[in-house]
DNA sequence: CCATTAAGATACT
DNA sequence: AGTATCTTAATGG
């Protein structure tokens, strides 16, 4: 189970995170309606068909948001960092609807629960929450235009390249503690044809590799 | 030492 | 690109 954290300087805490996005007012609001938990990382905090009840907005660390077809196979369509909120939950909880994605934690990560009903009145009274809710859609439907053109348009090895690169930006560490087996899985594709790809990045000086160790050289190219 | 597991190699589809 | 199979190398008891 995951455990509630009652934090004594919460409402500070809360105010002084996020006061570069909201009006004074909507923290206030947001101090009392929503409710602090810490997950360790590989946590799943929602899953497809599971009710909305709560809208998450991410105070540290990171989550993963993928979709999972017939055979459990996941698909990654993007990460949520610090000071976003999922947009797939915002349309859910909109329309009342079950959740159409699952959430796995990359890393220890902080999430403020908000119950959806303020969703409505908020959107009403809050200037700075209907931007809020549009930029997150924007941002959102920008990414997954993109993970659909790498998807669809990219070789296995771009893609692999920027698997690799996304997941040590939100870990902010070039080097990752990971077998080929675990990204083969991950990208819906086989460890040997994983390995191959990787000696030719290796060979490109685009990475180093070891046992269950990548160094991520090159971001920008 | 040996069992387990990661990753390289080769060949076929 | 994916699968099957074999080999090599690292790791941890």
């Amino acid at each position: 189970m995951n455990k509630v954290l009652n934090d004594q300087n919460y409402s500070e805490t809360l105010g002084s995170t996020f006061k570069f996005l909201f009006e004074p007012n909507l923290i206030q609001e947001i101090d009392h309606c929503s409710q602090k938990r810490t997950f360790e990382a590989g946590k799943t905090i929602m899953d497809i068909g599971n009710d909305i009840t709560h809208m998450p907005l991410i105070i540290s660390g990171s989550i993963k948001v993928m979709t999972v077809d017939e055979d459990q196979n996941d698909l990654l369509l993007y990460y949520l960092e610090f000071g976003e909120t999922c947009s797939v939950t915002l349309n859910c909880s909109s329309k009342k609807t079950t959740s159409t994605i699952k959430a796995v934690t990359e890393e220890e990560t902080e999430v403020l629960f908000i119950p959806i009903d303020r969703m409505e009145k908020w959107m009403i009274n809050y200037k700075s929450w209907r931007s809020f809710v549009l930029e997150s859609y924007h941002t959102r439907m920008n990414e997954m235009v993109h993970a659909i053109d790498m998807l669809v348009f990219k070789s296995l090895e771009e893609r692999l390249l920027k698997y690799l690169t996304d997941k040590s930006m939100v870990n902010n560490n070039p080097i990752l503690m990971i077998s080929h087996r675990i990204i083969a899985k991950e990208m819906n594709s086989s460890r040997v044809v994983i390995s191959r790809l990787m000696k030719k990045l290796e060979q490109k000086n685009r990475l180093k590799q070891g046992r269950n160790m990548i160094e991520i050289l090159d971001f920008t190219k």
